[in-house]
DNA sequence: AGGAATGAAAA
DNA sequence: TTTTCATTCCT
């Protein structure tokens, strides 16, 4: 391998790399390991033969790779919340044009309430972080081609209100909503946005052009169900800082009017909260019609294509071999762990298993269960898809990735190995990385069992460290840990009964608690 | 009711 | 160029 080959796949050494020991030793694998290559792109997708070569169309970053530690303003491209992004030279929409970046903030930032210096850099997308989580992803594909009925089902549900399409992003977003939640291991919705809109740049090319497609059948679909939309953004529902009342460029209420549809609108409100609210209360009288639209979400969002796969291993994998990974774990420039939801920098060292490991949320716990784990496969975490434990049964646990350099590469063009999926998974895999049996030197300190108890609890306190616990949630971990939290997704996962799937292999003695209490893993018990 | 994200569309 | 508004649901 030659320096200049590293040097195209991401930031140098010097730079924002972490330690130079891993980078070279990067640099030695990626000098000799293989990896499986795309047949070819004959779907279009901007799946390239080279994983390799994939971002060499980003002269911007080949010659001048972003440096998410320099925050000055004039450097490179910036999200609306002034985080930087990578540049979108391989946009779909792109053409082969000059990407043109955000026109410069002559006005203030509008500043964010979530502290963005104490949240560091995504080092992979979510379609990569939450590969191994089984939490499915919406089913896009059927979303964007509801049905004319549907959509004006559901616009009836609104109140007669017309909603916009969703965009790529919004599309996105909404895909990924659960999973992204999951990841963070937490439920807040801002968060999420502020995720998936670090992740969003980071997708690859082919990811983010599926969303496009999506977006564009969604913006067609939806103009067939309703012919007569358009788009009218209200003038002006921001009244201005000083002095201008708040009723200025007010329209009255009452101009809530019918449309020629039929429908009701009240574009003259200030607000689309406003107006919504209006229709819903203009609707109030009309009959509500119920509606029994259940999208599926069994179905991944890529089916039918060729999904690139390929992130490897943690630093946290490589420095823990034989650990679970811990999956709202995410690395900084400087190859240091800390929590995405938080910010908060992860001390590996100090941490201690948390007595009560439940985590308190209205959504759920966020943890995958083993079956989960073991039923989760594919790349960008798609169901039905080749892990990449399987893509690298021979040689994962055996070297450090190549994919560090990704890890380490935050902004700049994240590399992928490309992979087909027309490989054949390799019989010796047997279940994800903690349900390996571990490496030697790791036998006699932890089971797999106590390695996913330690997931379990690491969780726990990697992402709400100030949670307090109810007491009356407080419960044996070995009980929690057995619920089945998933069973509705499994359910929508095509009703399989994986019962049968935990520790199917060579699991001989009883799984035990980090006390050493004996865990049921039994799915009955489960409920 | 505000906010967190990106992008389409309109002003 | 600037603003609204698609989404979600927590604070």
């Amino acid at each position: 391998m030659t320096s200049a080959a590293m040097v195209q796949q991401g930031p140098s050494a010097e730079e924002d790399f972490g330690p130079d020991a891993i980078a070279q030793h990067n640099a030695a694998i990626v000098s000799t390991e293989k990896f499986p290559e795309y047949q070819d792109d004959r779907k279009g997708l901007g799946i390239y033969p080279d994983g390799y070569t994939r971002y060499s169309d980003s002269p911007s970053y080949y010659h001048n790779p972003p440096t998410p530690r320099s925050n000055t303003a004039s450097e490179g491209a910036r999200t609306r919340s002034g985080r930087s992004t990578r540049g979108r030279t391989d946009s779909p929409f792109d053409n082969g044009r000059i990407s043109k970046s955000p026109a410069a903030r002559t006005k203030k930032d509008k500043k964010s309430k979530i502290d963005r210096a104490k949240m560091p850099k995504l080092t992979a997308p979510l379609s990569v972080l939450t590969k191994d989580l089984s939490v499915p992803m919406k089913d896009m594909d059927e979303w964007v081609h509801r049905s004319a009925k549907t959509r004006r089902a559901e616009v009836e549900k609104r109140n007669g209100y017309v909603t916009r399409p969703m965009n790529s992003f919004m599309l996105y977003r909404s895909c990924y909503a659960e999973r992204t939640k999951a990841w963070c291991v937490q439920n807040n919705h801002q968060v999420v946005s502020s995720v998936s809109g670090e992740s969003w740049p980071m997708e690859p090319t082919e990811v983010r052009q599926q969303f496009e497609e999506w977006a564009r059948l969604e913006r067609e679909n939806h103009a067939k169900a309703h012919p007569e939309y358009k788009f009218s953004p209200s003038k002006s529902n921001k009244r201005r800082k000083d002095g201008l009342s708040d009723d200025e460029g007010e329209v009255a209420a009452s101009d809530l009017d019918m449309d020629p549809d039929g429908e009701y609108r009240a574009g003259g409100l200030r607000s689309t909260r406003a107006r919504r609210a209006a229709a819903q209360a203009a609707a109030a009288q009309a009959e509500i019609v119920p509606m029994n639209q259940t999208y599926g979400f069994d179905s991944h969002p890529y089916f039918g294509q060729q999904v690139p796969s390929g992130y490897e291993q943690s630093q946290y994998q490589y420095q823990n071999p034989g650990r679970p990974l811990p999956s709202n774990v995410a690395y900084d420039t400087n190859g240091m762990m800390y929590n995405p939801s938080t910010g908060g920098y992860i001390q590996q060292t100090t941490y201690q298993h948390p007595q009560f490991p439940y985590v308190q949320d209205v959504r759920g716990v966020r943890v995958p269960t083993p079956q989960q784990q073991q039923q989760s496969v594919g790349g960008y975490g798609l169901p039905g898809g080749i892990s990449a434990e399987e893509l690298f049964a021979s040689t994962s646990r055996t070297s450090t990735p190549v994919m560090q350099q990704y890890q380490t590469t935050t902004y700049g063009q994240p590399v992928y190995p490309q992979y087909t999926t027309s490989h054949t998974p390799q019989p010796s895999y047997s279940g994800p990385a903690y349900m390996q049996p571990p490496p030697q030197h790791q036998q006699q300190e932890m089971t797999t069992q106590e390695a996913y108890a330690e997931h379990q609890a690491y969780l726990q306190a990697a992402a709400r460290p100030q949670t307090a616990i109810d007491p009356s949630l407080e419960t044996d971990f070995a009980k929690e840990a057995a619920v089945d939290h998933f069973g509705e997704a499994i359910g929508d996962m095509g009703g399989e009964d994986l019962s049968g799937l935990f520790f199917q292999q060579g699991e001989t003695t009883s799984p035990v608690d980090v006390n050493g209490i004996p865990i049921s893993w039994n799915l009955g018990e489960a409920m």
